[in-house]
DNA sequence: TCCTAAGCGAGACGGTACGTCTTGTCTTCCA
DNA sequence: TGGAAGACAAGACGTACCGTCTCGCTTAGGA
């Protein structure tokens, strides 16, 4: 906890817990790993791990850093893009798809288990923000339904972690594009401004 | 395990040991509840507990049998009923939505903490067979979905847990029948067969 | 315990179930023996094992009666016997080893283990009268040796049940005319009214 | 078990275990105290006894080493002295007699109820040791006796056992120095290599 | 270059929950 | 209706982890 993350050992068992974690991960379920295993798997005192995380959780946790950087950024970017409005919108989900399919291994493990609570909680969490942002930028118009967005932020981003950990359990069989395209279907006929409530 | 569910004292130990995982849930979070806390509160043997139940999980399944049978029922009669065709899908919606406002103080505390994960992972369960169900009875003509049912299916149902536990964490503050046509006008128009695809 | 010893159906039970323990002390150690395996090995149910005896090991003492009887008999005619005075001490002796020798198996049985404990308690118990009985009547006339009557009883006894477990240990291999013997002059020449004390 | 004996810690938990059982056999029966007890009067985590001592037994067989130790070198310094051949002989008995007289308490207690027999049995283990090197050292010249060398061995252990726990029973009423010499009186007759056999 | 504070491994420790086991009592059912 | 079958309360068992802690060793980084 009070190690200051400026000191290179620091760094190192740091990396050292998280590479253990993710490969204790393929492994095994999440459930089914112990604080000692990770230590003995990094090959670190148990009273340096618990310097530097307070729980087998909180490491877990910070390994999504990185993930949240890129949708964030790709999001972003599908905003600023011109062109049909549709695919301005849920600027993330493709990005996610592929992300997943590039790292399949590791997230059919995350996901497998009880460990996929938290791992799904975690970018349930990250993709809710996004979702929020993208209705916030293109129902701005749209008073009506704003009183509610809360709730269409959920609907999304629950569908979209639906679908995310099927497509997952299915082994991907599916391309991204595919199965994201599905998904945009879905939703963007779902959650489209109706245009016959405001004509 | 072996207990036969014929004899009386084995209903009578199996009611006292649920009713005291309920009120234990609504005092604390499920995963802080012990076994020991549950024989205690039912005043029963360890073994007893043990001669009933694999675990405090089984006996937490247990609990949903009812609510499936509800939300069965409700999904069937409203299949049954003849009139508008979209009154007609997602039967168990409102039931469910009605059931939680009705025990609300129950639902709130499953959905509370990690248990419920396991609670919501139950209903879950139930949920996609009636999805399934109202999928294979309303599109069996449209083929082409087919092919992706059961993406439909992970679909809505991550959809729809997502708005109720959003709904139950906001204290169930809109009435079940608002919640509900929101979700249904979400779904209803995302699954429905495109128009301009069946011209 | 209520139950009447004349009913057949009392002693058939208990007939079974001392079987069952006779059964169980061949296979494994007296103390692994629960009653949940007498009363299965005796088809019998766990209120009538307790009907019956308070405890696994009352009901395990019950079984040194005949024991009991035989070395009484051969005791009273040794005593009865004229001739060598030394001949007629510890009559008990040599009957005990043959009866250890005739039913080695079950012997070595009660003697193994932890079980040991109450076996030879209780044979202890039988020797001890019998070998009080004896110093009181060879040893009547000297007064002097009968302040400390009981340390010399006991000291037999627990001679003898050493020598006789050590044999048994050694699957019984001297024949048991000769390790009579060997104890017999042991002690006989150690509780003989020394000559030079009474002159 | 695993724990190394030259850690602190490790002595002084086992120091506070030692005392704890102590503590209690003096208050209730042996068989009666749990793992549980010792723990809680020795302010002790469960795992903790069990990082040190397989069982309740281990630990309170452990406690006899003291008792060994001492023994032994009364036999050593009695076998070195020198003077009357009897005085030489079974250099333990007046130790062990005096050694119980000043620690009454606990013999008593030890021998009480079934938890003597673990106690004895050790005793008996130590005692097997020295009567052994007792008759080896003094026996040696008489090739006959050798044959059953361990007959007479378990003959004066069992006899030295039985004296003692009477003694103990009947509250050490005698004092050490006359029950001592009552015991080595019956044994040393008993197993003097008669001086008629070898002329 | 030396010294000193910190990071670290190793692992003992107190605690707590687990699932299993056994005992002796108590209730139900059947012959 | 009285004895057999077995469900039950009670609680000990040995195991598994947890999060805290105390040790020395090593290893920077400032003096």
């Amino acid at each position: 906890m009070a190690a200051k993350a400026t000191d290179r050992r620091t760094l190192r068992t740091r990396v050292l817990l998280r590479d253990a974690l993710i490969t204790l991960i393929l492994k095994k379920d999440y459930d089914a790993i112990t604080v000692k295993d990770i230590i003995d798997q990094a090959n670190v005192g148990r009273s340096t791990f618990y310097a530097h995380y307070k729980s087998k959780e909180a490491l877990f946790r910070g390994g999504f850093e990185k993930l949240r950087t890129l949708l964030v950024e790709h999001q972003r970017s599908a905003l600023a893009e011109r062109g049909n409005a549709d695919a301005r919108r849920l600027g993330f989900s493709r990005a996610m798809f592929e992300h997943a399919r590039d790292h399949t291994e590791i997230y059919r493990a995350l996901v497998r288990g009880r460990g996929g609570i938290v791992a799904l909680g975690e970018i349930r969490r990250v993709l809710s923000e996004l979702v929020r942002e993208d209705l916030t930028a293109t129902l701005a118009r749209n008073g009506a339904g704003a009183a509610h967005r809360e709730l269409v932020v959920q609907y999304v981003v629950g569908a979209f972690m639906a679908v995310l950990t099927w497509w997952l359990d299915r082994r991907a069989r599916l391309p991204p594009a595919e199965v994201d395209a599905l998904f945009r279907a879905l939703t963007l006929r779902g959650i489209a401004p109706a245009d016959d409530d405001a004509p």
